[in-house]
DNA sequence: AGCACGCCGACT
DNA sequence: GTCGGCGTGCTC
């Protein structure tokens, strides 16, 4: 190295440090911000990104500069937009600088030398120009567009002219060809030379959007971006991206920190979808992200869902988004009648009624005729609880706030929360009782039952085939299932709401929702809105084919058919539905309308985790009012012990994001200490702040 | 988080 | 005598 300056340098310093910003080395004023490197932290070697160059060092830093190692030089720098977006990800969720930079690379780079890199670009550009002289099929043409379709592009067209990075909100229901207006938007922003990045909820989705873009985009070059991918792969599409060399990169809400010096068009499938909210370190909404990354590139953001997020549709209303919409269904399909089953007017069946007579004879029917059905309940295990008639006693698990389910299959009870599995107990184990019984019903049980009720025309039992968590656990087990519904070798499909997202059934005519109504009154104010989406998403995997759209039909069983939600779900009406729900958040002062935050320990006791958040609120006392903010008292997490860890939380709420921002960077840098004047059994484990959390 | 330093019990 | 238990503290 010839000469030295300082450099800034971000390292994967650890969260609960307080160090959050780029630490100082020594290094050749040549390396451009960008530049990875590796750099010497305590004891160990770590890799880092530049920064910024030419800092001087902090006044004050009295501690001895060291010497940068390695630059990998043959790696472009990354882009200034990118280190911008991270820089934004973490003083807005408030987590160091080098921890986000390095936790949204590959992991795989981390390891590589200089030479290893080279060696991986070159087999890239290979690999590209080979592919490039190969014969390719030809590219899919696009299908005839409907009137709405051309109508949107047309819009959509103007307002990218208009507006340097305009961010749209696609609202269109299921079946209304939004795929089709992200695959024309993304062959506008291919044309003019840029790069495109769709994203989408699930790892479970991306094949079969990856499918479309592939027949679409022959001789393109796609690469996909989720955490499934081995850590190779994962490298390898991220390079083509970086390189410029990917036209187009599909993933998970990771793949929004991909580095794409050409990016033109960021496209949010299901934006609605709590998914892209990342739920451990640094807590970042992708779609958010995506809105904040398209302002920084110049890049069209397009949203898409049949039942746009309450933030997302009240922006849209205030005409900071485009709102194009697609009312109807491809070739004028039916949208599926909304049948509701008033469960107070079926016979009481001991137990409960699981699927009322009506329901019953209609799932039959489809039987009899051939079509498909699929019945949701959005839980797993046979029953979410065994419980003693005698003493009472009920199947909690020993280190958590919660029950432990009932597996019938495997025999054991397990608990959803630690994994903290046994087998079932032959008698009570409080009481010897021998009568231990299940309450409730999960899907192993829904699935028993269908089968006993459940017949084909000839007689024999119906084949009814159970997706959820459990059923698909092992690799390749979801396709599988999923072949045999494609291939007609399943009548009814019993799932989780794992069942309900994207997937193209084409001989699904009845839809049903076995026992939705938890969420009407759950404490989250957040339920209803996610219900209604679910539901929606549900009701859109009948008819898809427009040949039977007509009698396709969504049966759903309630005790509340009263309900304005059930009202609007009836209707297809989520402007409605939107219009009441944002009306009760703008009374309640909840999201839109103002903005929250959570503050998080973890102890031993409840009362470390307390105390905890009291201290925190006492040093707050003073300053959140005036930054106006308000403090909540700490209340225990929805489920207070998991794993025998006790959780409290404090909610934060203030009118403006800038306040809240501004008072958590001058607030959180104090909580360091406070975690360190604590001992014993009065010590906190873990604490985090929930920028924007979406539970509270 | 790693990773080492530091100060007390059972082993070749 | 020392091997190693994991409490405590630091990382430009």
């Amino acid at each position: 190295m010839s000469e030295s300056t300082s450099l800034r340098v971000a390292v994967d310093t650890p969260a609960h440090t307080a160090i959050s910003e780029p630490l100082t080395y020594l290094g050749d004023p040549a390396l451009p911000a960008g530049t990875l490197v590796r750099v010497p932290l305590g004891r160990r070697e770590v890799t880092g990104i530049v920064w910024s160059a030419g800092d001087a060092p902090e006044p004050g830093a009295a501690v001895e500069l060291k010497q940068v190692l390695h630059a990998l030089t043959s790696l472009p720098p990354l882009p200034q937009r990118w280190l911008e977006l991270v820089a934004f990800t973490a003083a807005y969720y408030q987590r160091g600088t080098g921890e986000v930079a390095l936790s949204v690379l590959p992991p795989e780079l981390r390891k590589l030398d200089d030479a290893q890199v080279r060696q991986r670009i070159a087999r890239l550009h290979k690999a590209r120009a080979a592919a490039l002289a190969a014969p390719h099929a030809a590219a899919h043409t696009a299908p005839p567009l409907s009137e709405a379709q051309q109508r949107v592009l047309g819009e959509l067209a103007q307002a990218t002219s208009q507006a340097a990075a305009p961010t749209v909100l696609l609202h269109g229901i299921t079946g209304s060809g939004k795929t089709e207006i992200y695959l024309q938007a993304a062959a506008e922003a291919l044309a003019a030379g840029r790069q495109a990045l769709v994203l989408v909820p699930e790892i479970n989705l991306t094949p079969q959007l990856e499918a479309r873009f592939a027949e679409r985009f022959a001789g393109r070059h796609i690469v996909s971006m989720h955490s499934a991918l081995t850590p190779a792969q994962r490298l390898r599409s991220w390079l083509a991206a970086h390189l410029g060399l990917a036209d187009l990169v599909l993933g998970t809400r990771l793949a929004v920190f991909a580095s794409m010096p050409r990016l033109g068009l960021i496209v949010v499938d299901e934006e609605h979808d709590p998914s892209y909210k990342q739920q451990e370190g640094a807590r970042y909404s992708a779609r958010d992200l995506a809105i904040y990354r398209g302002k920084l590139e110049g890049a069209t953001v397009l949203l898409g869902s049949a039942t746009p997020s309450l933030e997302t549709w009240q922006r849209a209303q205030e005409g900071r988004y485009l709102r194009l919409s697609l009312p109807a269904r491809i070739g004028d399909g039916a949208l599926p009648r909304v049948r509701l089953v008033d469960m107070n007017q079926q016979p009481r069946v001991k137990g409960g009624a699981v699927i009322s007579p009506p329901l019953l004879d209609a799932l039959n029917q489809r039987i009899a005729c051939g079509d498909q059905s699929l019945v949701f309940l959005n839980r797993r295990g046979y029953a979410p609880v065994l419980h003693c008639g005698d003493c009472g006693w009920k199947s909690a698990c020993a280190h958590c706030s919660a029950w432990r389910v009932f597996h019938k299959l495997d025999r054991t009870l397990r608990c959803h929360h630690c994994g903290y599995t046994e087998r079932v107990p032959k008698a009570c184990p409080d009481c010897g009782n021998l009568d231990i019984a299940p309450m409730g019903r999960g899907t192993e049980r829904l699935e028993e039952q269908l089968a006993e009720l459940l017949k084909r025309p000839d007689g024999t039992p119906a084949r009814i085939a159970r997706i959820d968590a459990d059923s698909t656990r092992a690799k390749g087990a979801l396709e599988a299932q999923l072949g045999a519904v494609h291939a007609g070798d399943v009548d009814v499909l019993v799932g989780t709401q794992m069942i309900t997202k994207g997937h193209d059934f084409r001989r699904i005519t009845l839809v049903a929702a076995v026992n939705p109504d938890a969420s009407l009154f759950s404490s989250d104010f957040r339920a209803p809105e996610r219900l209604f989406a679910l539901l929606m998403q549900a009701g859109g995997r009948a008819g898809r084919d427009a040949a039977q759209a007509a009698r396709s039909e969504m049966w759903v069983q309630t005790w509340h058919p009263q309900h304005a939600l059930y009202a609007a779900l009836r209707g297809h009406d989520f402007d409605a539905f939107a219009a009441t729900q944002l009306e009760e958040r703008r009374m309640a002062g909840l999201p839109p309308f103002a903005h929250l935050a959570l503050l998080r320990a973890e102890a031993k006791t409840a009362e470390a985790a307390r105390g905890f958040l009291q201290a925190a609120s006492r040093l707050a006392e003073a300053d959140a009012g005036a930054a106006g903010v308000t403090l909540y008292q700490p209340v225990p997490t929805p489920i207070a012990r998991v794993a025998d860890v006790e959780r409290m939380q404090m909610l934060l709420e203030s009118p403006s994001r800038q306040s809240m921002q501004h008072f958590l960077a001058w607030w959180l840098p104090q909580l360091h200490h406070e975690r360190h004047a604590r001992t014993g059994d009065q010590r906190i484990l873990r604490w985090a702040v929930d920028v924007d959390p979406l539970a509270i």
